[in-house]
DNA sequence: AATGGTCAAGTCAGC
DNA sequence: GCTGACTTGACCATT
């Protein structure tokens, strides 16, 4: 069981996401920015092995720009040697890594340029985790998309479009239950469907389920992996105390977290800790679970 | 140097 | 019809 953060050291000065406005484009501009992000990948990476961090999620702002059509860099090839060596480094760690491409990306979108330029960003994801050279428990994970008024015509049309993506997408994609639309009983019929593995989020099935006990459908969750995904990942947050419902909390509230994981016990699983104090809950949880007896009942 | 409006991309709920 | 929320900050024009 590995516990992680997603995509921003607080502790550090540095941040691997940053990018620049559309209108101050410029190639050089692009491969500045991109030089900075992967050195402090590369300075996130090593403060995570050095603090027993070993679960991280890139952000997908590392390379801005990488779809948009403006973009003629091929930074690919210019910064091969640079993500082969933070591969080295991941996977001499024994890092295991995600992606989250963010709410634009709708694969069952009814206008054909949103699908193209959402597919486009997915394989500028996919390629990323093959530049880093890392296996197939990488994950891309994404949202299933939008109703569009009618739920199950949108499934369909995500099932239909997942059919047509190249295989170097479809070995990376996961699905992720949200908020708001799709349910982990929606995702659990795609994967019927396509076979896509089902990323389980514990604050979105709170806010948006249909009364699912978690260690009920957990187990049909955890099926959807198989082994050359690598162990399920799950995303964590409780709910911050008196806010909108869905508002991932602050900090960590470690009695709930610690109930989260008997939910999911005797399944092995890494930990996504969707908090905005990042790394400092992550460090707090992984310190709970030190001398937890309990992980030996971990299959 | 400080400020605050605005930022590639979409959907949907709530006013 | 517009605004804010989403995993959320931070860029940058203007003063």
């Amino acid at each position: 069981m590995k516990i992680g953060y997603p995509c921003i050291n607080q502790s550090l000065l540095c941040r691997s996401s940053r990018t620049f406005r559309l209108a101050s484009y410029s190639d050089e501009r692009l491969i500045l920015t991109l030089e900075e992000n992967l050195r402090c990948l590369l300075e996130i990476l090593r403060y995570n092995r050095n603090h027993g961090i070993f679960f991280f999620r890139i952000s997908s702002d590392l390379v801005p720009f990488a779809s948009h059509p403006i973009c003629s860099v091929d930074w690919q090839d210019a910064f091969k040697e640079r993500f082969s060596a933070l591969g080295s480094f991941i996977r001499d760690n024994q890092m295991r890594i995600s992606m989250h491409p963010d709410q634009f990306i709708l694969l069952n979108a009814k206008d054909p340029d949103i699908i193209d330029r959402s597919v486009s960003e997915l394989a500028y994801h996919a390629e990323v985790l093959d530049l880093l050279g890392l296996d197939l428990n990488a994950k891309v994970q994404l949202h299933v998309g939008g109703v569009y008024g009618d739920k199950k015509a949108s499934i369909e049309r995500f099932i239909d479009q997942y059919a047509t993506l190249d295989e170097s997408i479809i070995r990376r994609l996961v699905i992720e239950n949200d908020d708001r639309r799709y349910t982990v009983k929606d995702c659990l019929f795609i994967h019927e469907r396509t076979a896509i593995p089902i990323i389980f989020d514990s604050l979105h099935h709170q806010v948006n389920s249909e009364g699912e006990i978690v260690s009920e459908v957990f187990p049909d969750i955890a099926a959807t992996w198989e082994s050359h995904d690598g162990i399920p990942m799950v995303d964590y947050s409780s709910q911050e105390p008196e806010s909108r419902a869905g508002k991932h909390a602050v900090a960590i509230d470690l009695p709930d977290f610690l109930a989260f994981t008997e939910d999911i016990l005797p399944f092995d699983v890494d930990i996504m800790l969707e908090i905005k104090n990042k790394e400092k809950s992550a460090l707090i949880a992984i310190a709970a679970l030190e001398n937890d007896d309990r992980l030996v009942r971990i299959r």
